[in-house]
DNA sequence: CAGTGAGCGAGCTTCCGCTTGACTT
């Protein structure tokens, strides 16, 4: 038994801690939250007073018994978690499960893992700080009445499943406005001009400058007139201003700036990143993952120095402490850094060394020398004309911190400074030619994952542990799409002049291109103006920042918690109330115009299945039931119009009969397809088109696929036509009720018998079946419980109630993950045995 | 892997922040 139990969040501190405290001490950890209200309804108590209604959640109960226990037994109970709201909060409900005695509990906090800080918070423990557990507490709650407020009003008037936040909804908020920016971009160009003049340098070789001109050109008329008088102008160089500049490393890594830098230089995804982090940091690799703070500790100040000494010399190196500037930082760790700063490279996989590359050069950059510059400026004088040239260059004279590490930017098209050869003023300069470009404006960029945090980060909206969540939250739900777009080619015109003779050219470019960007959906954009109309204080930018205020006044003791729960709940109730009340639904329904045809209403909205556009209304005149057509992936309901909307009900279109079956022709969820006997054949994209496609053609797609088919076929089985031995892209397999298995190396596919094949299914791993109908990709869902799909695939509940041996390789001793997944399994197995 | 746009209508969905596994291809 020990005399002391120390409890900390993490179990990857704990062990570090365990080394530097001694036999006395056992170090345990809580792994984060133990409690939480109760998920089955609100689990606040308004009327009295916003009791919260505490559980200790299901996959905490066994940690919970085994500190329970080790408290019993223990002399002294030191509460090591986080000095912040959370951690305080995390120590206060320890104290209240584990029924410790205020006598044998201190509460001690230390803000980075070295052996100093925390022996020297074991000499100076305090008591919990119960002001800052109840602005935890009205941080929850506040939370938990948004969230389970919004969310069923979002359920009745827009759509079931829905949710609703203080958090995610900003998040969607932040990605439509700027979408709507990009929609009301209007496009508009001018003439950049740059002249190119020859120049010998030291070596008597010629080089060139480029220079580009102060002025652009509305049009090509004006850019063609300014050309006209350059034809016999005489250039001359009229001031050469030099300055040195200076440029300073950045901070050490947060999470957010982390994950900012490993999409931009990596290409990884925020989950990515931290999935890769958090393996670094169980290895004992780098410090923690989740902080917002940028301070390093005195030790790894230190170490930075004598490593940076060594290996680049004193010049190199300067301390520099950093000071964290984003809003309502808790900063309970240090800034992410390698654990020690000795260690260049490490043993792992590709991804993992390259991210502690990233963060050791960032971590070392950060404790090196400024880089001194000299950036040049050259002014050119034109004979005949008041414009003017201007080159500019930058020369590095000492590159200090940038020998290891420079920041990206997302801006893609930086391009990078130029050295200026060696010039005199009143130089006169060899013209070789000049060019007159047509650049468009851009619109807003788009966001990225990483820019997303970046911007919630700014407005003060979420914390280090929940930037990803959120990302996939807002996925999930279908407000926001992770995507890219193709680009459409541009024409755009230049001018150039050369050897006294002006010439035009019109030239080719991609523009609009987009790599896995954050595009906000239909219902995205319907949720988000439903809610900011109608709920405008909670969606404002500054919400969370106002909110935090108050915590903060409770965490001083200068407010009650209860009351400033009160005061919202006020406002914010009676309004819920009254939306829920009211008759109005959200489908976001705009009228395009009449159909040319039957002169009938053609209008958008969202239905069942996602956008539709529609003919006729039910509550219009006449007794026809509206025809339906679903949008096309890249259609959105605030864009399309009603020319693309009339050519949504040209399919599908029949085109025949053939073996006395219709043929159709039509355009789904992958493309174009051709429909005969209920069966399925695609389309080749540039090669049939559904809108034109005629009979012949299409029998021939037709034999075409079933010749395809007949290949396809090893084996087919009289006991169940259910089940086939297939030619597949990645070599033969088994597909059983169009699941798919796996044949074992040693077997001979033509060869297996029926017995077989229903082993190896029996015996091969569970099978999530692929589900249909839902527009948008299937989630990339982390988490495993979003894999419930409604209504459509699998069922597994209802008819597999009769109990079958299913043989398990692992004895699973987790109930969760078992009674999540082994209905579809038994649903498989039970079949089996019927036949 | 793919079409639908209704239907009886029970019972379900949901928040934000702390943490780590448990799965699968």
């Amino acid at each position: 038994m020990e005399e002391n139990l120390v409890i900390v969040e993490s179990p990857a501190k704990a062990k570090t801690i365990e080394k530097f405290l001694g036999k006395n001490y056992l170090v345990k950890s809580s792994y984060g939250h133990i409690r939480d209200l109760s998920k089955k309804n609100l689990g606040i108590d308004i009327q009295n007073n916003f009791e919260p209604q505490y559980e200790i959640s299901e996959d905490k109960q066994v940690v919970v018994k085994e500190l329970k226990k080790l408290s019993k037994d223990a002399k002294c109970i030191w509460l090591a978690s986080d000095e912040d709201r959370e951690g305080e909060a995390i120590a206060w409900h320890l104290s209240e499960v584990l029924e410790l005695s205020k006598e044998k509990t201190k509460r001690i906090v230390f803000h980075e893992i070295t052996k100093e800080a925390i022996t020297n918070a074991i000499k100076k423990p305090r008591s919990i700080d119960l002001n800052l557990v109840e602005a935890q507490q009205a941080r929850r709650l506040l939370d938990r009445i948004v969230g389970f407020e919004l969310s069923p009003l979002l359920w009745k008037k827009v759509k079931p499943s829905l949710s609703a936040g203080r958090v995610q909804s900003v998040a969607v908020r932040v990605i439509v406005e700027r979408e709507r920016e990009i929609i009301a971009f209007q496009s508009s160009y001018s003439f950049k001009v740059v002249g190119t003049f020859l120049i010998k340098n030291k070596e008597n070789e010629t080089v060139e400058l480029k220079a580009e001109l102060s002025t652009k050109f509305a049009t090509k008329e004006e850019a063609r007139k300014f050309l006209e008088i350059c034809k016999g102008a005489d250039f001359k160089v009229s001031d050469i201003v030099k300055k040195p500049a200076k440029k300073s490393p950045s901070a050490p890594f947060t999470t957010s700036t982390l994950q900012q830098e490993a999409s931009r230089k990596l290409g990884f995804s925020v989950s990515q990143t931290m999935v890769i982090a958090q393996r670094l940091y169980e290895e004992g690799k780098i410090t923690y993952m989740r902080t917002d703070s940028v301070n390093l500790s005195d030790l790894a100040l230190n170490l930075a120095k004598t490593e940076i000494i060594s290996e680049f010399g004193e010049k190199y190196s300067q301390t520099r402490k950093y000071k964290t500037k984003s809003k309502g930082a808790q900063e309970a760790h240090e800034a992410i850094r390698p654990a020690y700063l000795d260690k260049k490279t490490i043993t792992g996989n590709d991804a993992e060394k390259k991210l502690y590359d990233l963060i050791y050069k960032r971590t070392i950059a950060s404790q090196m020398s400024d880089a001194e510059l000299e950036r040049t400026q050259v002014t050119i004088d034109i004979s005949n004309s008041n414009h003017t040239f201007q080159a500019s260059g930058e020369v590095i004279k000492f590159d200090g911190f940038l020998r290891v590490y420079s920041e990206s930017t997302d801006d893609e098209k930086e391009e990078s400074p130029k050295i200026i050869p060696p010039l005199k003023v009143n130089q006169v300069l060899d013209l070789d030619n000049i060019k007159a470009t047509q650049k468009f404006a851009t619109h807003p960029p788009r966001y990225t994952e990483a820019s997303l945090v970046r911007r919630l980060e700014e407005l003060g909206i979420g914390r280090p542990s929940t930037y990803a969540p959120i990302i996939s939250t807002i996925q999930q739900r279908g407000y926001v799409l992770k995507d890219n777009r193709d680009g459409i080619e541009r024409s755009y015109s230049n001018l150039v002049l050369k050897n006294q003779k002006i010439t035009e050219e019109t030239k080719k470019e991609i523009t609009g291109q987009e790599k896995s960007k954050l595009f906000p959906t239909d219902i995205g954009m319907l949720v988000n103006d439903y809610l900011v109309g109608k709920f405008q204080s909670i969606m404002d930018f500054n919400f969370t920042a106002t909110v935090e205020k108050s915590f903060d006044e409770i965490a001083e003791g200068k407010m009650t918690w209860s009351n400033m729960l009160d005061d919202f709940y006020k406002k914010f109730h009676p309004l819920v109330e009254k939306f829920m009340n009211v008759n109005e639904y959200a489908d976001g329904k705009r009228v395009l115009g009449k159909d040319p045809q039957t002169g009938k209403t053609i209008l958008v909205r969202i239905g069942r299945f996602g956008p539709i556009v529609q003919i006729g209304e039910a509550t219009e005149e006449g007794d026809e039931k509206p025809k339906y057509a679903s949008l096309r992936k890249e259609q959105h309901i605030e864009t399309i119009t009603l020319e693309q909307a009339l050519e949504l009900f040209k399919l599908p279109r029949e085109i025949g009969e053939y073996e006395s079956s219709k043929v159709v022709a039509s355009i789904g969820r992958f493309g174009p397809y051709l429909l005969h006997n209920k069966k399925f054949y695609t389309l080749k994209k540039g090669v049939d088109d559904p809108y034109t496609i005629e009979l012949p053609r299409a029998i021939e797609v037709i034999d075409e696929k079933r010749d395809a088919d007949k290949n396809k076929i090893i084996k087919e089985f009289s006991e169940d036509s259910g089940l086939l031995i297939l030619n597949g892209r990645y070599g033969p397999y088994i597909s059983y009720n169009k699941l798919n298995y796996k044949i074992p190396k040693a077997s001979v596919p033509a060869n297996i018998s029926f017995k077989e094949c229903m082993e190896i299914i029996e015996s091969s791993p569970e099978k999530k079946p692929s589900r249909g109908f839902s527009r948008g990709k299937t989630t990339n869902s982390p988490k495993a419980n979003t894999y419930k799909a409604k209504g459509s695939s699998a069922k597994p509940k209802s008819e597999t109630t009769q109990k079958t041996k299913t043989e398990k390789p692992k004895t699973s001793s987790t109930k969760k993950t078992s009674s999540k997944t082994t209905g579809t399994k038994k649903a498989v197995a039970s079949k089996v045995k019927k036949k």
